[in-house]
DNA sequence: GTGTGTGCAAAAGGTTTGCAAGAAA
DNA sequence: TTTCTTGCAAACCTTTTGCACACAC
């Protein structure tokens, strides 16, 4: 298989043994067409469902750090008790629906580039992050 | 003393008894010349330590979250494991300090102000935050 | 064989909840 | 006296850690 043989070289490349459990974490994240947004526990699910077989909650966080270090992931920062990834590592911004809790990518145009003018000194920008917070129309929040 | 008749009155306007606790709370809060970033935690110690009492956690918690769904706090979206909250409820974004975990306000003309050219269908937009991440020139982040 | 990765269970840390006692209306 | 608020401890959930065993090289 094709695939394998990539992620294989892929893992290898960024100095990452390529285990068993590390090939299928890597199936299911980057064998698809489209990015998509997910949590540990929601990655742990699709783990448990679409294989047959169970990976370690221990190495599902371990494998997605070490993803999330070499690039393949990226976390998104909202404020919720739980952390959110993106297998779209690209610079995009997200609208986040707080009725349903879903994240949803931006189009490129619908957002101008951010220009920031002033960065505190002796740091560098490391990413700037916009996010749309959307709720129902008639929604009244307390 | 006028300021708490002011926050008597500002919690009774938007329906919160005006208790002993959220009072104090209100004058760590929103009794200075400058806005504040903290955590429930931060906001804890400062009850221990300016006050010579202790409010329990359960209220801080309430009393935090209270203040925020009436507008008076504002929570930033950071991905973190603690929770920020913002005594600056208007509308302006932040750097966030990866080194320090220390968050920054940016001033308002750091950044252009934000156009969504488009939203989601039948949501209403509430809020839109940018998020700079910086960290020191010098640190490879593996 | 050596070093790295995995899995389990336990621990940690922040946040929420249930409920009885207390305070505000 | 009725309703809201507080406080405590326990529960909860996500994430991290320690350690023995297994696997990659």
């Amino acid at each position: 298989m094709n695939l394998n043989t990539d992620f294989v070289n892929k893992l290898r490349s960024s100095g990452l043994r390529p285990t068993k459990q590390r090939l299928k974490i890597c199936e299911i994240l980057f064998n698809t067409e489209k990015t998509f947004h997910f949590t540990i526990n929601d990655l742990s699910k699709i783990i448990s469902e679409k294989l047959n077989e169970k990976i370690s909650l221990a190495t599902v966080y371990n494998t997605v750090h070490a993803f999330k270090n070499k690039g393949y992931l990226k976390e998104i920062s909202i404020n919720s008790d739980k952390s959110y990834f993106d297998t779209n590592t690209s610079v995009h911004h997200h609208f986040f629906d707080e009725d349903t809790n879903e994240l949803i990518d931006c189009n490129e145009n619908d957002i101008d580039s951010i220009n920031v003018k002033n960065n505190i000194t002796g740091k560098k920008i490391n990413s700037v992050e916009v996010l749309i917070k959307v709720a129902s129309d008639n929604q009244n929040q307390n």
